[in-house]
DNA sequence: TGATGGATTAGCT
DNA sequence: GCTAATCCATCAG
């Protein structure tokens, strides 16, 4: 896929992901994933994605060029993936939250043993980025070059009367703008879970 | 400089 | 449904 077609407001970017495919090569294979669920982060406008409050170094990724691979630990164990898009100066990303693994399901299944589904999705944000090998070393990585270790691959369309919206999961921050988009029907979609408080936090005596 | 809580997941009740 | 696991960016003091 090349870097034009990335370049636009992650909003309809992120309906034109679901469907292509991320591939990751790594030492002990490659593995393929068709992209079933992904979420829009708008940068400047936006209370919940991670430009809102300025350039950091963690988020730096961001204000790159479009196409690059941006990537963030959470929860002190977990990393998420975005796609870079808009072009310089404009920040903002699409989030890849699950997939069907279409290529390598050993490996992936290897990876993720505890994983539902038997290596054949990838159903949940932090999911997708251990089957496909990808952690805080792939930040920054362009997914339009073909030397690189990820890479976006163009996939079969998805009719859009496939595609739906809905908010997005996690985030406590405008719950109202729908812009979460998966593949109706696919057995890869996580299952929404609102964003607010987090959960009660009990602290050992 | 210390506290806080998150774009989460899996396992247990 | 509830919680532990566990790093680090961000914010309050």
């Amino acid at each position: 896929m090349g870097r034009e077609e990335l370049a636009v407001d992650p909003v309809p970017l992120a309906r034109r992901l679901l469907g292509c495919v991320l591939e990751a090569r790594g030492d002990d294979g490659v593995v393929r994933v068709r992209l079933a669920e992904v979420e829009a982060y708008r940068g400047l406008d936006d209370p919940a994605s991670h430009c809102y409050r300025g350039r950091t170094a963690r988020n730096e990724v961001m204000w790159g060029p479009a196409g690059h691979l941006y990537v963030y630990f959470v929860y002190g164990m977990h990393f998420c993936a975005n796609i870079v898009g808009l072009s310089d100066g404009e920040p903002g990303a699409v989030l890849l939250r699950a997939g069907e693994v279409v290529e390598g399901r050993e490996l992936a299944a290897s990876r993720r043993p505890t994983a539902r589904g038997g290596g054949a999705v990838a159903k949940g944000p932090a999911v997708l980025t251990s089957v496909l090998g990808i952690d805080r070393s792939h930040n920054g990585v362009d997914l339009t070059d073909a030397g690189s270790p990820v890479r976006l691959l163009a996939g079969r369309p998805v009719p859009s009367d496939r595609i739906h919206a809905g908010p997005r999961v996690g985030v406590a921050a405008a719950m109202d703008v729908p812009w979460r988009f998966w593949i109706a029907g696919s057995p890869a979609v996580s299952t929404y879970r609102r964003g607010g408080r987090a959960r009660t936090r009990v602290r050992r005596p």
